[in-house]
RNA sequence: GGAGAAAUACCCAAGCGGCUGAAGGGGUCGGUCUUGAAAACCGAUAGGAGAUUCACGUCUCGCGAGGGUUCAAAUCCCUCUUUCUCCGCCA
């Protein structure tokens, strides 16, 4: 969500926007809400100076009342009775006009970074660069599944049983697999400065519609029966969460936090769970990074969080690319935003394993995350980014450390965390 | 899950329909005193959202959140949230 004055004072620079991320539609929007505003600010007027004149004469009332001057009181009540009439159409008039400016605010797009490419779609997309060569091996990569099933770590059959299509078991060694990315990427984050942390794996409902629009709630979310409480998609959601509606010290920046939690989404919508295996699923677990800042140094925090994934990923011996969205395929909130995509050996390309995204304000303004600034205070700047998200990571772990008979091999950081086994057999 | 108590500014806390946007302390900042500091004394110190103004300023909202009663709400009523105490249940 745009600042208001800033739409106020610069439509035409917002337009532009607009037209660069191809939402042509939403142009109109933006002379509405101009309009909206005006009408909106009249009414805020009027209305201050009713209560004005109401606030002194009820206390008038309070004098009168005790000199004992009844008369003059039931004037000036009725005075204030007509005050009262007015006020409450003027609120509901205000009222409905906000929400109106609210929803098309909403929905106009985050102004995005100069650098980013501009596209129509994600076949824009442009790649940055690639980490380590993207090998294809001399014998045929199976599917993942099969490779799974081949190590006996997957049971599909029993997971459609319990929870139905879109869950797994994974099993013995595959299941430790997990468990270590998941403890080694912990681990690479803390060293690398960030604060570890387990969040609720459950939120309520405002904290939902401050984080995401209606239309991802609704295809993401599952809400518990007869409580006012979510699951999240991610832990950017508790995470992000946790600062609503505070004032941040200067002093105490930037807050750069790493999470662990089980991630849950319907995957409702265009694509529904078509992939087989466990690419896309409604459960899964994840290392998240997320950042708070001073507004001038979102700039560098991004550069820095997906480098961080790229470094991970390098460090288990997995090829990567970083691939930026381009201005069409960018959600509106975002300034900024690159994924990480791993190499498939079996597919011959790269595919999305981690998304990192500078917010720039959009969030923080939504949310209330401000900085006690010394002339007033201004909105904070945050940034969100995946470390790794296991099972689908382990697609490209298993694809990539695939001996032709069918083991796999540990890779060396992640030894450590599986009592010293190099290979799944 | 049940029963009680509470939520007021940076902190503690008074107020329980109009003179309270809020007593009093503590803290913080400034000053007097002092070689310097402490103590003592004096003074200042209400965060936040919004409107308006070139600006000084003015106005509105704001006592956990949201509703309601009233000419008028921190104060009365309702709902919710959180905290504390006790009981129950449970890793």
């Amino acid at each position: 969500m745009l600042d208001l004055k800033f739409v106020r004072e610069n439509p035409e620079l917002v337009k532009e926007n607009i037209r660069k991320k191809f939402q042509d539609q939403k142009l109109p929007l933006v002379d509405e809400v101009i309009e909206l505003d005006k009408k909106v600010r009249a009414l805020k007027n009027e209305g201050g100076e009713l209560r004005a004149e109401r606030n002194s004469s009820s206390s008038k009332i309070g004098l009168l009342m005790r000199n004992k001057e009844f008369e003059e009181v039931e004037k000036i009540k009725q005075r204030v009775v007509e005050i009262n009439d007015r006020l409450l159409v003027l609120e509901k008039e205000e009222e409905e006009l906000e929400s109106e400016l609210k929803k098309r605010m909403m929905v106009i797009p985050n102004i995005i970074d100069p650098t980013v490419p501009i596209g129509k779609d994600d076949s824009e997309n442009v790649e940055i660069k690639r980490y380590l060569e993207p090998k294809v091996p001399d014998f045929e990569i199976p599917y993942h599944l099969d490779i799974l099933e081949k190590v006996k770590g997957i049971d599909l059959d029993s997971a459609r049983k319990v929870a139905g299509n879109g869950f797994y078991y994974l099993t013995g060694n595959i299941a430790r697999l997990h468990s270590a990315v998941i403890t080694y990427a912990r681990d690479f984050m803390i060293n690398k400065g960030f604060l570890y942390c387990i969040p609720p794996f459950m939120i309520r409902s405002n904290v939902v519609t401050g984080v995401m629009s209606f239309a991802e709630m609704e295809q993401m979310m599952y809400k518990i029966e007869g409580e006012d409480l979510y699951l999240i998609g991610t832990s950017e959601h508790s995470m992000i969460g946790k600062f609503i509606d505070t004032i941040l010290d200067k002093e105490k920046l930037p807050y750069t936090l790493t999470s662990y939690s089980p991630c849950f989404r319907k995957e409702k919508g265009a694509h529904g769970i078509e992939e087989r295996g466990i690419y896309r699923i409604h459960q899964f677990e994840k290392q998240e990074m997320i950042v708070v800042c001073e507004p001038e140094q979102s700039k560098e925090w991004f550069e820095k969080l997906y480098n961080y994934t790229v470094e991970l990923f390098v460090s288990m011996n997995i090829p990567v690319r970083t691939l930026e969205c381009c201005s069409g395929d960018l959600a509106d909130l975002k300034v900024k935003s690159i994924d990480v995509e791993a190499w498939s050996p079996r597919q011959k390309k790269y595919f999305e394993v981690g998304s990192c995204s500078n917010l720039g304000d959009a969030q923080a303004r939504r949310l209330g995350i401000r900085i006690k600034g010394e002339k007033g205070n201004y909105f904070a700047h945050t940034l969100n980014n995946t470390v790794v998200a296991p099972p689908r990571m382990l697609i490209a772990l298993v694809e990539n450390h695939l001996n032709p008979d069918g083991s796999i091999n540990v890779p060396e950081v992640l030894q450590p965390y599986m009592g010293g086994l190099k290979v799944i057999k």
